[in-house]
DNA sequence: CGGCCTATTGACGCTACTCAACATGAGTGG
DNA sequence: CCACTCATGTTGAGTAGCGTCAATAGGCCG
């Protein structure tokens, strides 16, 4: 019951690794793969808790996870920080950069994580030779966009149980996505970073996910999450 | 005092339109450009109130705000729209609907509202025939997705007075950033646009602009913002 | 001039924050 | 293996900020 979800990807290749149906290969031929194999750097490991590229550091490389969790946090003039993002194997970091040269956002590991490494000098001429490719960022991003407007949306003024509710059904179903069940989580972040993304106070994740645990609904257990009743949970989500 | 900002831009080619620094066409060469302008469709004028676009439509077009103001919003299961972005001269529209094929927000004209249309079927052939066209895309994306950044951290546990301030001091900038006085602005969107947008009350940003304005901040009347004390808003937005 | 929509202002209540104490688990060294 | 420490998580009490509801005012249009 402790490491429920495990994501592994032995493969070095994009054309055989296990998470291309949602990574960056997504829809791409023979041909691309090649190209984008060519690119790609061996994989870089992070310790949990350290630092993949930070807030104002030269964009050079984008990074796609492989293994482990990720959050991206921005940080305020006055120091404190808040979590924009929980990035699992296959999401692709740093598509913010792309117009102001350095990251506009920090990221770092929840876990031991590796991640594979697409440095921005070759980018360029590989998206000239593959515009598919091209296509293919374009598309990570448009969906990045869509995807920060449901949070937004989520953000302004929702009640605290909606949000940790949909939180939870959002990894859910990221889960299922990979392959994984979609009743058993294992919460590599804290509630403090559960917190600041969802515009809450730690205390008041804590205090909610006590209370949708009693009416039933979740079994929690520090980091491990079961949905016994996922139907109610996706009614506190108003889903 | 009553339309202290009007945008002109009568050109009809992205070679000559006055927008050309912010919109689209930034950093490309003539022959991008004429590419581009055999491409754009005649400027279309959409009435205030009306839509450009809505939540679910099929990705046709992308879109250029012209003249006027456009504000952005998604609809949540329960049928209320929370406002996601409000878009001046320059800004291009539509970004978010590149992967999913329709689009997860709605566009609705603040104001009288000309945008230049570019349609999808074109568009790939174009990016494929001028790479930069291709890159720009991506910067305009990227620079939303770090734009959204900005307003999530906003949207997360900040004070309201903080947001008002912020949004204003926003505007202000945009409004510069187009040859326009920063400490003059005409807002085109009501008060429950931009409470939905704070995620925060009309009745709440009603108060506050008062508040601001019996500090000697700003001067209120309506729709029209005078910044008197441009380092005090700063100061209060914690920039 | 009258009706309508938007904005303002006031009173009240509730949600979620703050501060604080305490519990629990993980990691460490003896 | 156990005791200790530290980080993380939980729980409780009190409170402030902002939302809700309601009434009023002001501008804009026909």
């Amino acid at each position: 019951m402790d490491k429920i979800v495990n994501f592994k990807s032995h493969k070095r290749s994009c054309k055989t690794c296990n998470l291309a149906k949602s990574c960056l290969p997504l829809g791409l031929v023979k041909e691309e793969l090649d190209l984008l194999d060519k690119l790609t750097q061996q994989a870089r490991r992070i310790e949990s808790g350290s630092w993949l590229f930070y807030s104002g550091q030269p964009f050079k490389s984008l990074f796609a996870v492989r293994t482990g969790s990720i959050k991206t946090m921005v940080v305020t003039h006055d120091g404190e920080s808040r979590v924009v993002g929980f990035h699992l194997p296959g999401d692709v970091l740093g598509l913010e950069a792309f117009s102001r040269r350095f990251h506009s956002c920090a990221a770092v590991a929840l876990e031991h994580t590796t991640v594979c490494e697409l440095p921005l000098k070759n980018l360029n001429e590989l998206c000239q030779k593959a515009p598919a490719i091209s296509r293919r960022f374009m598309a990570l991003m448009s969906n990045e966009i869509a995807d920060k407007h449901e949070t937004m949306l989520m953000l302004g003024k929702k009640p605290a149980e909606l949000r940790v509710a949909a939180l939870l059904l959002n990894l859910s179903s990221r889960f299922q996505d990979r392959g994984f069940p979609a009743q058993h989580l294992r919460l590599s972040m804290s509630r403090y970073d559960i917190a600041s993304y969802l515009g809450l106070a730690a205390e008041t994740v804590s205090r909610l996910l006590g209370q949708i645990n009693d009416e039933g609904i979740i079994e929690v257990n520090r980091k491990s999450i079961k949905i016994t009743d996922m139907a109610h949970l996706q009614k506190l989500a108003q889903i």
